[in-house]
DNA sequence: AGAGTTTTATGCAAGATCGCACAAAAAAAG
DNA sequence: CTTTTTTTGTGCGATCTTGCATAAAACTCT
């Protein structure tokens, strides 16, 4: 019955790795050479660990992705969520996809985790179409419920809300493909601009 | 000096395989599994030829899959091209998503070769990192062009074209994500209509 | 200090992967 | 019929990958 975390340590020798710490490591190495594109061997010598190690701490690759790509998601949603915070629909729309443009391009033309390494192998592991499936939702929604906020703010009918969320959605995915492909911060950001100032002035103006 | 096609044969004993046929089963066969998930021997079992012949006619993985990747961009410009020849916008885009669509998840849900594969190993492999880059502008270069068409047409300077395009491109990018997570042609089909129905409305309306 | 517990680190064994070599087979050319 | 050319098919060897076993190390609790 092994506990998900770490177990109340009673005795035992002590790690040598912090657990979160090591998370982050593979996710980075994860993140640049997709799940097929590292071997276990490689995982455990990037994160400074040896394999039964590692084995006995976080199981299989399979396993080892998933808690990645869930932390990446889960911060994903964060950062998000906190730019959609912003009262001024078009400066939090900006803001949103100023920070994704960041977190894709920060430590060099990565991408989106998510959207960038789980759909090549979507059809054949059933860890990486769940989040992909579950990531790609959760991004209608969050853009969803910010324009439903805004609607509720001004007291106009304007535009089809799902769609207008979907086209949101649909930039920041392809944001993250042109990211991978080496599109310059300045670009992307530009390209963001675009949708951005269509769907305000579909909405508000 | 090897000849990338079929060499004008003067003699030598015969393939048993046609390269073109065989051509689009390692296609498909790397589209479902992407680039690492398959190695060169179950490449060439689902083939049906064995290794040696297989290296002989086509040389390594990376060579395989960027003859595949450049047979599938040339077969989707040309049915993206042929939509978009139709005369009315709006039926001419809608045409585009629904052939696109098609292809998308006619044989299961596999989404779009390029995008759904290439950008797991675009930063260490070159090979993908290209057709990635090249796909992502031929497709909005695609758009950019018939949009321009129309605006010649009628002759209104509505719209910022280039990002009218870039919205057109990123759905298509998305949608190719959203087959990949299972989404139904039906679904898929009208998540398209929500952007084409707005780049219309935009541009001509 | 001793017992119990947990992690570390090394290493082995089985299987996958891939490049390459080599002989046999099948066709054209002389 | 022989030579030449090209492909086929088998198979060897080196490396990678992964699961598992095992002994030593480090810490807690009694």
């Amino acid at each position: 019955m092994q506990d998900r975390t770490k177990k109340a340590n009673k005795g035992g020798r002590p790690r040598k790795f912090d657990e979160d710490e090591v998370l982050i490591q593979m996710q980075r190495q994860l993140w640049t050479t997709g799940l097929s594109g590292i071997s276990l061997d490689g995982i455990a010598r990037s994160a400074g660990l040896n394999r039964p190690s590692l084995a006995a701490a976080f199981g299989s690759k399979d396993a080892i992705y998933g808690r990645a790509a869930r932390q990446y998601a889960a911060m994903m949603d964060d950062c998000l969520s906190r730019a959609l915070d912003i009262d001024n629909l078009h400066v939090a729309l900006r803001k949103a996809f100023d920070v994704a443009i960041g977190i894709y391009t920060d430590a060099g033309p990565d991408g989106c985790f998510v959207i960038c390494t789980a759909p090549a192998e979507a059809l054949t592991n059933p860890v990486c179409r769940d989040i992909l499936d579950l990531s790609i939702e959760a991004i209608d929604a969050l853009f969803l419920k910010r324009l439903e906020r805004e609607q509720a703010r001004v007291q106009s009918s304007h535009g089809d809300l799902p769609a207008l969320a979907g086209m949101l959605g649909s930039t920041l995915h392809s944001i993250a493909l042109r990211a991978r492909a080496g599109w310059s911060p300045d670009r992307l950001r530009s390209f963001a601009a675009g949708t951005v100032d269509h769907v305000v002035k579909d909405l508000v103006g």
